[in-house]
DNA sequence: AAATAAAATTGATTTACATCATGTTTTTTG
DNA sequence: CAAAAAACATGATGTAAATCAATTTTATTT
């Protein structure tokens, strides 16, 4: 029996990336030294699934998906929002290589932290290491939660899940500009973009929500709320 | 494009934890001195889901499951053999409360250690921290792989998957005494019971494997593999 | 603004796997 | 060692969602 917090498809957190205030002024400094600030355009990857990680990013503006590439298959690990940290995965990675691509949903401003530097202050910081720990277990609850509803929710479920994740989490409104196709809409609910199409007029039909174009408006919280924990 | 290292559901890692290597005398009495180790028979309960985290645990003996439990449904996120810590999601988790369960394949032994004492020892010694944030991501890694598997792979891959991961990584033999019942197996696999004996006996009918009952014996390893790596 | 390309939509068809039903072993227990 | 209960097995049927195919709408380019 799942008790507590709802599990859902989103894997947006609520809490601020406050890791670094834990850091001294010198750390702080090396840190910030070793720092550059990329842009990064709408569809744009920013980091590779399978090339050397030389970096931890700090995504400080926009939208990003982080996603597994198969031979044809693509999974959506998770979608991260600013103020987050990408790639903290590969720190001590043997490897030493990026299991995953990171794209931009949107324009995206991304801080590029060396590695290695990363490292030593973890190393010699056992409070920013701590934090940092907290980080990882926060991202791994919501990754399980992801894990299970697309594993065991259908489809209906998943979609209303991703809808009201966008609207509270995201916009933090009811009524919203959908900056997502419809492909990369069906790719993060786990389903083709043709399912995608028919279940949203589903919704539509039965007064759920609103489309009009890009534009969703949420009409019956409660009852996406409820197809999402099993419709 | 996966690139290197195969992608599988299995989620048993081949290095030995280290971790504690990096504490001091001190630190090593402080956590010893405040942990029990406990026996679990074979499908108990070591850890359920929805009750507050008071341990870390080390399984010192035996193999268990981590799983999420829904209304009816239940995923096993991943299987974790000896000589791993468990809970360890636990640790920073604001709402201190298990997000998952945790239970015996087989009789095992689990030392249990006070949360309280593991985080203490974590915020001073940043060389432990990092061999824990070390642990963190390769458990992450391996749950991005099995979550890939169970979302993108059909019954089939699946199931060749879970055979090759207890051959290699938990037996290290090409014939094994299988433990679990196919009830368990079918849950490990993410399909129903009906499916994995419809599926085995299909494997065994094509010599990919030999069953005996319990005795399982892999014929044509390459062939399983490719079935694997999307069959 | 016409031409072209891409994205969105709709319908028909297929399929992998679950579900249901029922029978047969194997294991457990009084 | 019967009897009861799990676990295992197999066939028939159902279905959620994918795939395939075609059309319409929207966006982009010349």
């Amino acid at each position: 029996m799942l008790t507590g917090r709802k599990i859902n498809t989103c894997t947006v957190g609520l809490d601020r990336c406050t890791c670094f205030e834990s850091l001294n002024a010198d750390e702080l400094e090396l840190i910030n030294s070793n720092l550059v600030e990329v842009e990064f355009k709408k569809g744009e990857t920013i980091c590779k699934q399978g090339t050397f990680a030389t970096h931890v990013m700090y995504l400080s503006k926009g939208l990003t998906k982080v996603f597994m590439e198969g031979q044809q298959e693509t999974l959506v690990l998770k979608i991260i929002p600013e103020d987050n940290l990408i790639g903290l995965t590969a720190l001590f990675n043997e490897t030493n290589v990026f299991q995953y691509s990171v794209a931009a949903y949107v324009d995206s401003l991304v801080k590029l932290i060396d590695i290695n530097v990363f490292r030593k202050v973890l190393a010699q910081n056992a409070k920013f290491a701590s934090e940092i720990i907290n980080i990882l277990n926060a991202n791994t609850v919501q990754t399980y939660g992801r894990f299970y509803c697309l594993t065991q929710k259908q489809a209906y479920g998943r979609l209303a899940d991703i809808i009201l994740c966008l609207a509270d989490r995201i916009y933090k409104e009811k009524e919203f500009e959908l900056l997502l196709s419809r492909k990369d809409f069906a790719e993060l609910s786990g389903m083709t973009t043709e399912s995608v199409i028919r279940m949203l007029k589903k919704f539509k039909d039965d007064k759920l929500i609103a489309i009009n174009g890009k534009k969703f408006t949420i009409l019956k919280y409660d009852k996406l709320q409820e197809i999402s924990n099993y419709g």
